[in-house]
RNA sequence: GGGCGGAUAGCUCAGCGGGGAGAGCGCCGGCCUUACAAGCCGGGGGUCACAGGUUCAAACCCUGUUCCGCCCA
């Protein structure tokens, strides 16, 4: 047989000059492209589009790391798969970056206008629209790039408009003047989900609303006095003793001297301040509410730009900010401003860019959400779609039941225009696909486009069918909707995943997903969350530029639990660059000694060798079983101790004589043919989570033909399945081996130092086994002799170790220290008798006697006996030292 | 105010449809044993937050408490 191993594998892994180089083939051999139709079993994600804007942060490596793995994992399993990916708009995002470069050369986008500004937005998307892309190639994202979306592409536009008109036609979608959140440096709208609400330490303002033609009056409270410029009434509980009997039936609204009407209502709170509310109708929305309710009118103070408007009279044109200063001066000065206390309260602020919104009436598109929402309620209670883990379900309906109305308009200019369209003779509104050219109602050719577009994420609801060619039926629609799983964070899992499961079940009939795996988030080692601000951003990119991209997803995978973050650190990748490492040296020891394709087993197997077989089976079906539940963490962490502490440190090490070459050559013969297969299923095992370097493996083992990527998942057959028996005859060899390990190492026993060691035991089945395996052992713990001894032979200066029916007595004769040796073994005495005694507890309990089931009483008292003999051999032990001595 | 999650070894976390507490990193001791010092061999280390309860048996199930984190209002 000829001992040259055909393309050796150089002394380190170097990702570096790997991961392109396979990136490129698995591109070129189309291996990540989805079959339209096809009669293997359809397997489809749709990719959480990354913003355009965007550059690859930890959320996007861990949510594409574990859409990667699913998908490789299913390739392998023979599915016909999409991944469909895509980027998106990302409308407020991405003007506000196009805006902060027009800026930086002294213009903005009024001077532009619309159709330059949009111009503008598509060139920077052509410059760095793909950078994300790029990045996540570089995570070894086998997405289908053929099919890559742009929720702007003309297609997607498409479905925007048909989803809009048809929502629009069944008064889904209607237009009116209502409080919405205001950001007034976006300048728009914003939906109630956009707005993040964070408590701030501010004051509670009282203000005495006099009587007319009096000096008292009713004090109300508020922490936005310049509100009340748009005062249009004073509210108290109609069962408030304090309200009972006032002198008036109106107020004088300060600084604005107009009257208010003082109105009654249930829903002010008699414990919230003096129990008397201001009524601003335009600035809040439970106050819009209670205007509704008693027809107040409403005014509007403060303007869209964030300046006072004309109705805030003598502070018209003053910033929001300012005006409340010189409200609160002038009622000062009026001796008006009854008392001011600290306040702790939350305020809403932009998502986007952090400034306070400011509730504001305005003339803006909504959704109606209830009648959408209860299908997908329903959708997720019947099962129909599974959210994993469960408990975000819970959050899920939580939302869903409470759902209020979805402002979709925004005044911005990057995104869908709302294809809506006012008549200039007659005022009608016209909704349409395509813009018409007279006005249906009078005939008019002057039309306006509504000049708003739509909130971002109304077309990423549209994602799972969008994509695929919807509203055209394709065949990848077809073939792949509703898609497998969605993969997400659960940081939108109200802004993206309910939409999608709203507009899905409403356009296609059907849930747009199987199942939803909501994944956590990735926070900094000390449990922070990542932020540029604070600076503890780690970049994925610098990860993968220094530990490379398998080590940096294999970190992502092991510590994906469910339900709980994952604290990302330099040091624990790390660790896994380590293990990446361990498996390059282990195939390059392995491939010195595979010259040629062994596809089959033949001859006779050794102990080592069935043990390790068995293994590999039962790791493949903890793999499989895991990554159909999710579980990535201990898929991971399960094919990481097969090749790490079975693989190498026991099975590599045993067949180490075997492989050499004074090797009788048919033994020699199977232990290759062992090897090449654990490998080779071991490579296709890691593949999904490591697939860089399992390809580039690959690549140098004979026999394995074609990309690994397009390899087929082990099965079990006759050679690779469960087999007990060599389990625990191994497990009792590896006992031996540790006991005698354990002994060198206690006793500071020079390493190179040669030992005799034989061994005792009663059963005569496990006397011959120790006898067959006593090469093995002898390599293993480094042994010059081990013989199996009749029982009851009185070895001579010898360290005890006893494993379970064995005990095993190593020759120090010379190098004994009585006094060590008897310390070792009173402290393992200890340990046994602590052992033994909450067994015999159990042992002594009646109850547990006549109650515990059979089983577990009679697995107690093997273990106690088991333990009462080590006891026994120890004790003689410690007898036989004494006498010595 | 409503809801959810967490508290297990020095650190980061697994384990939780109940039957003798685990990993990685760190630490200690010994090794350049021809795949790997990014490695090998051995070792120490935990009243599983606290208090009750259910059970023959509780890290795991139930109740309450404390402390952290998140979401919604």
């Amino acid at each position: 047989m000829n001992d040259t191993p055909p393309s050796a594998l150089e002394k380190g892994y170097d990702p570096k000059h790997v991961e392109p180089r396979w990136y490129a083939a698995w591109e070129n051999a189309r291996t990540f492209a989805a079959a339209d139709t096809s009669d293997r079993p359809p397997f489809s994600i749709v990719i959480p589009p990354p913003n355009v804007t965007g550059v690859l942060h930890m959320g996007h490596a861990l949510n594409n790391t574990l859409q990667d793995i699913l998908c490789r994992y299913r390739r392998l399993r023979g599915d016909n798969v999409l991944w469909m990916p895509g980027t998106d708009h990302a409308g407020i995002a991405t003007q506000n970056v196009v805006e902060r470069e027009l800026a930086a050369k002294g213009l903005d986008r009024h001077q532009l206008g619309r159709e330059k500004f949009i111009e503008a937005v598509w060139q920077w998307r052509e410059r760095y629209g793909s950078a994300i892309i790029n990045q996540l190639k570089r995570l070894g994202a086998s997405c289908d790039w053929q099919r890559e979306r742009f929720t702007m592409d003309e297609g997607l536009s498409q479905a925007v408009r048909k989803v809009f008109v048809a929502l629009y036609q069944e008064g889904l979608i209607y237009r009116g003047q209502y409080i919405i959140n205001w950001c007034p440096r976006c300048h728009t709208a914003l939906a109630d989900l956009e707005v993040e609400h964070e408590e701030v330490e501010g004051r509670l303002y009282q203000i005495l609303y006099p009587f007319p033609g009096r000096k008292d009056g009713i004090v109300v409270a508020t922490s936005r006095p310049e509100t009340m410029l748009g005062d249009t009434a004073v509210a108290v509980h109609p069962e408030d003793g304090r309200y009972d009997d006032l002198p008036a039936q109106t107020v004088i609204l300060p600084l604005m001297e107009r009257e208010l009407p003082i109105i009654r209502d249930t829903y002010v709170d008699r414990e919230f301040g003096t129990g008397g509310l201001k009524v601003t109708p335009a600035h809040d929305p439970n106050d819009f509410e209670l205007g509704r309710n008693h027809n107040l009118e409403c005014i509007k103070v403060i303007g869209d730009d964030g300046l006072m408007t004309e109705a805030a009279g003598p502070y018209a044109g003053l910033d929001r900010f300012a005006c409340r200063a010189r409200v609160l001066e002038d009622l000062k000065a009026r001796g008006l401003l009854v008392k001011i206390e600290p306040l702790r309260h939350s305020v809403g602020h932009c998502y986007r860019c952090k400034t306070a919104v400011e509730p504001n009436l305005s003339l803006q598109w909504f959704v109606r959400a209830k009648p959408l929402a209860e299908p997908a309620i329903r959708a997720v209670e019947e099962g129909r779609t599974r959210i994993i883990p469960e408990s975000w379900a819970k959050t899920y309906f939580e939302w869903m039941y409470n759902i209020r109305d979805w402002c979709i308009s925004r005044q911005i200019w990057w995104g869908h225009q709302i294809p809506a369209w006012t008549c200039r003779a007659c005022g009608q509104l016209i909704v349409a696909m395509e813009a018409p050219l007279t006005c249906p109602h009078c005939g008019g050719k002057d039309l306006d486009q509504e000049t708003d577009v739509l909130d971002t994420w109304f077309s990423s609801a549209l994602w799972p069918f969008s994509t695929m060619g919807w509203p055209t039926q394709t065949d990848l629609l077809k073939t792949f909707y509703p898609t497998s799983v969605l993969v997400t964070g659960f940081d939108i899992l109200f802004f993206w995943v309910a939409r999608m499961m709203m507009m899905g079940l409403h356009f296609m009939h059907d849930v747009p997903f199987r199942d939803v795996y909501v994944h956590a988030l990735v926070r900094d080692e000390d449990g922070k969350k990542m932020s540029k601000s604070k600076g503890n951003v780690i970049d994925p990119l610098t990860v993968i530029d220094e530990y490379g991209t398998d080590a940096f997803r294999f970190t992502l995978a092991a510590f994906a639990a469910q339900g709980r973050d994952i604290k990302m650190s330099l040091k624990r990748v790390e660790g896994y660059r380590n293990f990446i490492n361990k498996l390059w040296n282990a195939a390059r020891f392995a491939l010195m000694h595979l010259s040629q394709p062994y596809p089959r087993i033949e001859g006779e197997t050794t102990l080592p060798e069935r043990w390790i077989l068995s293994r590999l089976s039962r790791v493949g079906q903890e793999v499989t079983d895991a990554l159909e539940d999710y579980r990535f963490n201990e898929a991971a962490g399960s094919v990481y101790n097969f090749l790490w502490h079975e693989f190498c440190d026991w099975y590599l090490e045993a067949s180490k004589t075997d492989l050499y070459n004074d090797a009788e050559p048919a033994r020699q013969a199977t232990a290759r043919q062992v090897l090449w297969r654990v490998l080779h299923d071991a490579l296709i095992l890691l593949h999904p989570f490591v697939p860089f370097i399992t390809e580039e493996i690959w690549n140098h083992l004979p026999g394995a033909d074609g990309l690994l990527m397009q390899a087929r998942w082990p099965a079990r057959d006759a050679g690779v399945a469960p087999d007990p028996a060599a389990e625990n005859a191994m497990a009792l060899v590896m006992g031996v081996i540790a006991g005698i390990r354990n002994i060198r190492g206690e006793m500071n026993i020079a390493p190179g130092l040669s030992l005799e060691a034989q061994v005792q035991a009663a059963n005569a089945e496990t006397r011959s086994l120790l006898q067959n395996e006593q090469p093995l052992i002898s390599q293993l713990s480094r042994l010059k002799a081990f013989t199996v001894a009749p029982p009851g032979t009185k070895p001579h200066a010898a360290a005890t170790a006893i494993v379970d029916g064995a005990a095993v007595y190593v020759s120090l004769e010379g190098v004994i220290d009585l006094a060590k040796e008897t310390e070792r073994l009173t402290k393992e005495l200890a340990k046994i008798a602590k052992d033994m005694n909450s067994l015999l507890k159990k042992l002594n309990n009646e109850d547990f006697l006549a109650k515990a089931p059979a089983e577990v009483v009679e697995g107690v008292r093997d273990k106690h006996a088991a333990l009462a003999d080590k006891q026994q051999k120890i004790e003689a032990t410690l007898v036989r030292i004494r006498e010595m001595a």
